[in-house]
DNA sequence: CAGTGGTCTAGACCACTAG
DNA sequence: TAGTGGTCTAGACCACTGG
């Protein structure tokens, strides 16, 4: 079979095989980027991988991972016997662990942070399960109340381990909790996340401008560094008008 | 460094090098078992990726996936220049391509359905746009009530392409719609996920035993074959008090 | 410094699909 | 039968980490 390139000659000139970026992600991220921008349409059909390999002077294994990426991000299918193909569905960004704060600035908002409060307070029993420290234990607890373009959006209350009790009212109305955590040098790693639902409790509805006792898009977040050590725990409520988590799901 | 094996001596033995079972999974699922059954401590340390392929007879890039597979499922972590690690957080499994009589049925319980309807309609612009299929098709709808040991759970409201339309209720009331689906051959592979919270509407709060304008968890779903062809788009609404999502996230 | 994972190469054989 | 992706091998060099 011969079959001309799908995409522009240019496409792939000018891979750094000196710098810190793989090859593979090099070429899986112009190819995303191609893909997104319909450079390359959907249904579009790539070379096989060995010709690709030939034609950026690169090995089969490492264009087959490049590929691999963007199988996974749900942008390509591949069939054995077929070929691969690029995927005819609109393809989300999955849940990703980012801050609210984050995904809000990625989409163009503009996100505020109200401080409602900053408080040190010690562990009662089911927090402390929480976060894995001994009941007792001095911790930080923040309440924010995120908007995005002034809109009030959701309510975050996050528990801190001990260590993080200085983090001040200014810092979180400057940046994500996230944001500050990377600052200090601290990378999460792992995260359980349960999104659930439930009516408005005590102040939450005055807060986010609801009826009382209406329905929040609720999610709890205990998030782990490398070492398995809790970093942060969070219950946070949403607006569902204004909030929904999005998801692309790919079987293996 | 010499370090002794971390995991009992018969783990690893007996594996099929002739079988359809690809080497790597056969070692990824033989170690996560033993990982989710605390065989292996949560924070043990694994030997480097060299001393295993040795150990069992197998090349540096076949033990390498098989690691890869954990750390994306958040079982295992790797550092550079440290090792690889089990991660001492617990891990739920993730939102999966799968149906929620399949879900319920593998943490034991007993799912049942009641189908509330089975109807042909056309396809109106929305609905239409949904399936990417011409406005005034005639489509089938399903609408079912799914209960879990006897106590309703959920509201399924499905739109199927017309080749499906002669899905009968019987069908429904004893195998799951992925089931049924696949079983005809036909394989999802990928679908857009959309999980939010409303107040129920119409007759939802009798269906699921609630208070009228109670909140529920939403989650609609359109699902995708190879080609790119909708399969199933569905609008789902579950008691929030008795189901959520749980999901693990790990950071690349 | 020695040890680890991260990347890359250049082959090989097989299973599956289409025509 | 020819072409594709799926798997596997046996090396290599590098970047990062810790002592």
């Amino acid at each position: 079979m011969s079959t001309e390139p799908v995409w522009p000659e240019e496409l792939f000139t000018d891979l750094d095989r000196t710098g810190p970026v793989p090859l593979y992600f090099q070429i899986s991220s112009r190819l995303e980027r191609a893909i997104r921008d319909g450079v390359i349409p959907a249904g579009a059909r790539l070379e096989n991988e060995i010709s690709i390999g030939e034609r950026l002077g690169l090995s089969r294994p490492t264009v087959r991972r490049a590929i691999q990426e963007l199988v996974d991000k749900g942008l390509l299918v591949r069939r054995r016997g077929i070929g691969t193909q690029v995927v005819q569905a609109r393809v989300s960004r999955p849940v990703e662990l980012t801050s609210l704060h984050e995904d809000l600035t990625r989409v163009g908002h503009t996100p505020t942070t109200r401080v409602l409060s900053i408080e040190r307070v010690q562990a009662d029993e089911e927090v402390a399960a929480q976060l894995r420290i001994a009941p007792g234990t001095e911790i930080s607890r923040i309440r924010r109340l995120r908007c995005a373009d002034g809109t009030p959006m959701a309510i975050l209350d996050n528990l801190l381990a001990p260590e993080f009790s200085d983090i001040t009212a200014e810092d979180l109305e400057r940046h994500g909790l996230y944001e500050i955590l990377r600052a200090r040098g601290i990378t999460i790693k792992i995260a359980n996340q349960t999104i659930g639902a439930r009516r408005t409790h005590g102040d939450e509805h005055e807060l986010l401008d609801l009826a009382k006792g209406s329905p929040l898009l609720t999610m709890d977040r205990v998030a782990f560094d490398h070492g398995g050590r809790v970093i942060e725990a969070g219950h946070h409520c949403y607006r569902p008008d204004l909030y929904s988590f999005e998801t692309t799901l790919v079987s293996r």
